[in-house]
DNA sequence: TATCGTCATTTACCGTGGTAAATTAACTAT
DNA sequence: ATAGTTAATTTACCACGGTAAATGACGATA
């Protein structure tokens, strides 16, 4: 648990996670869409993951092909639990708070939230 | 902008905003209280804060009384910001879908949520 | 067969956060 | 005046994320 991962590697996972699995060529190409990043930077970044059990590999025809081993939603988590208890003491709403008041948020986000609130209170019940 | 600490300068800094000033071993002390540390690590720490200038120090009687540049509710800005925007596409209602998903939200949290979010549409009308 | 392209592997470096001991400078109390 | 206390400064590591060139290994192709 815990897994902790900066921000190229999340970009690498999130490639991985939405392919199901890719070579590292892949990675750099569908990274390097957005922003270009060096073939090489991929691979030592991978080989970073793979020790920290964030990713595994298999050979297939002299290439490597890597798979996540840590779903989105772990890594998504331990960054958001990370936050709220480091920055919020624990509170969900400190936060949320927090952005209401910083930030503009639109319409469409405020119902959004509105309807969170209320499917999760209705269910609850 | 775009202020970024760790943990423990977050805390160093908690100090700061809390007391207005405070010298490096009243520092030392009061992160102490919550989980012992060492004086020189702090020290290091408030220097490397000082470089960033997130705080800046007054000599007082042959001892640094530091004060905090940056204010918390800066600092909380960029972390949440930053995770907003790395993990959460730019959404908070995204932010907190997955938490009210994946944590157990008490009553009296729920209840603040939806008061915010309540306040903060009736204000923008 | 010699070279070219493509991987993987090795090596190396920077920045930042954290950790802290060792040293120096200055004042205080005996 | 000397020993002890306290603070600042210097110095030194480690871990991790990111950055990437250099090298090695191997199959394909000219």
């Amino acid at each position: 648990m815990a897994i902790k991962i900066g921000n190229l590697q999340l970009k690498i996972m999130r490639v991985l996670w939405l392919h199901g699995e890719a070579t590292a060529r892949q990675i750099t190409d569908a990274v390097s869409k957005i922003e270009p990043v060096a073939h090489s930077t991929i691979q030592t970044l991978l080989r970073k993951l793979e020790v920290k059990k964030a990713v595994a590999y298999e050979e297939r025809e002299r290439t490597f092909v890597f798979r996540p081993l840590v779903s989105e939603s772990e890594v998504t988590q331990s960054a958001t639990k990370d936050l709220i208890s480091r920055v919020f003491h624990g509170s969900l709403s400190g936060l949320v708070a927090h952005v209401l008041e910083n930030e503009d948020i639109s319409d469409e986000e405020m119902t959004k939230l509105r309807r969170l609130i209320d499917e999760k209170s209705r269910e609850s019940k």
